[in-house]
RNA sequence: GGAGCUGUGGUGUAGCGGUUAACACGCCGGCCUGUCACGCCGGAGAUCGCGAGUUCGAUUCUCGUCAGCUCCGCCA
């Protein structure tokens, strides 16, 4: 009687394993038949390994191979062999060896993949999605799986040792006000109530602090109902930590840590630590954003003070309108045709740029349909001011500033995309600081928290809460991983009259804020620590660490951009005696009730 | 809510106002005892996302629609 129980991974098996007898399980990879010799490359989560199955010496595994295809799932007992000298393969860590196959057992059959399980394959995403446990099949993304456990074990343990304590938060709680929209699950057993789902655990470990807890951390789910991108999804994971009796740079610094473990023990990279740090100022004025990607230069350079003075009316009308004039440089872009500088101007204008002006640099001078509106002292002082020579393309933007910062920013990434300045071996990390702590919402036409209600004002800054709002600097800090905003923190607000405040700053009524928030307000009248801690994007760090350009791909059962699950398709419509019993009734002509297939 | 790109055998692509809709991989059958992108021979497989319009004729042009992706808005 054989035993089929496996002893070994494929991908396990090297030169130290000849002349052992193994059992290994796996899918067929590729199948090569040479009618009288027939090839199996048999593949688990740890590799491949090719077994050889001889009709002179097991015809019945031979016949029996003969029928199998690619994904039928084996089981292989034999002899680990050395290749015959050779025929080695260097492409895979098994090439030294062989299975001499003694017995073959077929544990299942497989239908034609609708897409072949490799890496490097173009295969529609939607098809990718509709069949995710055969994308997940992909060495690709069992490396992305693996990657994600590896890290979630590292983070756990680095915090571990750091004396924080794993603990869970509710994930049935109470829409708040602010913030993004809430994800509502009704409330069976109270007629028209609902609960939220999590948008981050921020009140529930803000309130562990006053618990004594002193470190919290918890790596978990959050939601989010907006509209999705390639680095969000409804649903995302945190790594949420939270600590009491600190200042920024104690959670700053230990999350430097952090993150160089996380760095080092997963791809190897070794990251320079303190991190650099900006202020949001100056992130907005050197990179037209507060999450700059500062792996490669190309700088925005302002030149207000030559616009005030030029005649161009475009450029001066702006500066006495409180706007800004930025410029980038394109290196070696002067050769651009007229389309592709109209390309730039229309790209610039999805970011609300009413315009995009340039000039050309040749040897000859600066050629730029707004050159006559400039003196030849002025056109020297801006060339120098942008190191630029012959050859160099120069666009600048005109407008409020948040238009210039948007424009130009995105025009930066643009270009160094386009022109393949972005190092991609790079690993920069940088902290973005000194955010304001509101800003106005024109549309609301009120105050809001630009991190959260309840991110701590800088003491010195307190008394402006109501004189002058959108002077108040917040203690707050973001952490940006190769220009995408990998996680972000604050010291909280510890004491009831500040965060009643600050309430009060974004218009929530006092009424409001005790109805909404009223058990935090009396927590902190029973002796609250003073705290901070910080959270982290734990897909979008592993994003960046796997070389991906989306989330998606470090999820492994992610949703579309509508929010749709290919998959599973969800959402989907539910018996009418549920939502009966939820007193919920469907309104409007629009309602979508259709289930796809 | 808006803008752009994409949609052709199982997969990835080519193509064009009239084609027998082409190619590669895969698949099926045959041959093959050292391949590993195995090789050789043969074969099957596509109402060109869906709907309407223009036209003698639409996979091709136009409009609409659906789906996926990227982005703006939105995302404390």
């Amino acid at each position: 009687m054989q035993n089929w129980k496996r002893t070994v991974y494929c991908g396990d098996l090297n030169k130290d394993n000849i002349s052992e007898t193994v059992v290994l399980t796996g899918w067929v990879d590729t199948r090569r038949d040479h009618g009288g010799l027939i090839f199996i490359d048999l593949r688990d989560r740890t590799g491949i390994v090719q077994v050889v199955i001889s009709p002179d010496t097991v015809p019945e595994a031979f016949s029996k191979a003969e029928g199998v295809r690619s994904e039928y799932v084996l089981a292989v007992t034999g002899n680990v062999g050395k290749r015959p000298e050779g025929s080695e393969n260097p492409n895979i860590n098994t090439g030294d060896v062989e299975i001499i196959t003694s017995e073959l057992k077929v544990l299942n059959r497989a239908k034609t993949t609708p897409i072949s399980i490799e890496d490097n394959i173009n295969a529609d995403e939607n098809i990718r999605l509709r069949y995710r446990y055969l994308d997940l099949r992909r060495p690709e993304m069992q490396k992305n799986l693996m990657l994600r456990h590896r890290a979630s074990k590292i983070i756990r343990d680095f915090l571990d040792v750091n004396n924080f304590l794993e603990i869970e938060t509710p994930m049935l709680t109470r829409s708040t006000p602010e913030g993004a929209r809430d994800y509502l699950v009704p409330s069976r057993l109270h007629t028209g109530n609902f609960y939220a789902l999590p948008q981050s655990p921020q009140i529930f470990k803000q309130l562990l602090m006053v618990s004594g807890v002193d470190r919290y951390f918890q790596i978990v789910r959050c939601f989010r109902d907006e509209d999705l991108r390639s680095d969000r999804q409804p649903e995302f994971t945190q790594v949420d930590l939270e600590m009491s009796f600190v200042d920024e740079d104690d959670i700053m610094s230990l999350m430097e840590k952090m993150i160089a473990r996380l760095c080092s023990e997963t791809i190897d990279v070794q990251v320079d630590q303190p991190f650099q740090r900006l202020s949001y100022y100056e992130a907005m004025e050197r990179y037209g954003s507060d999450k700059p990607d500062t792996r490669f230069g190309m700088e925005l350079v302002d030149i207000g003070d030559i616009a005030e003075k030029c005649e161009f009316k475009v450029f001066n009308s702006v500066t006495s309108g409180g706007g800004k004039v930025k410029g980038i440089k394109a290196p070696g872009c002067a050769s651009f045709s007229r389309k592709e500088i109209d390309d730039l101007t229309e790209f610039a204008a999805i970011y609300k740029a009413r315009g995009l002006a340039y000039f050309i640099v040749t040897e000859s001078g600066v050629k730029s349909p707004i050159a006559k509106f400039f003196k030849e002292d002025e056109i020297n002082i801006l060339l120098e001011r942008f190191e630029a020579g012959p050859g160099d393309l120069l666009l600048f933007v005109a407008d409020k500033p948040k238009i210039v910062y948007s424009a130009l920013g995105a025009l930066r990434l643009h270009l160094a995309e386009m022109l393949d300045l972005i190092p991609y071996n790079k690993y920069n990390f940088l902290w973005v600081s000194d955010f304001p702590l509101l800003e106005y919402d024109e549309e609301e036409r009120r105050w809001v928290a630009m991190h959260h209600p309840f991110t701590s004002p800088r003491e010195e800054d307190i008394e402006l809460l109501e004189s002058d709002p959108g002077k108040v600097r917040a203690r707050a800090y973001d952490l940006v991983f190769n220009g995408v905003e990998a996680g972000g923190g604050s010291v909280r607000i510890h004491n009831r009259d500040v965060q009643e405040k600050m309430f009060s700053a974004i218009g929530l009524s006092e009424e409001e804020a005790r109805e909404k928030f009223g058990f935090m307000l009396d927590a902190f009248d029973y002796g609250t620590p003073p705290h901070g801690g910080i959270a982290f994007g734990l897909d979008r760090l592993l994003m960046l660490l796997a070389g991906k350009k989306t989330i998606r791909d470090v999820i492994p059962f992610p949703k579309t951009q509508s929010g749709t699950d290919l998959m599973m398709s969800s959402p989907g419509s539910v018996d009418p005696a549920q939502l009966q019993e939820l007193h919920i009734k469907i309104a409007g002509k629009n309602s979508k009730n259709k289930t796809r297939v």
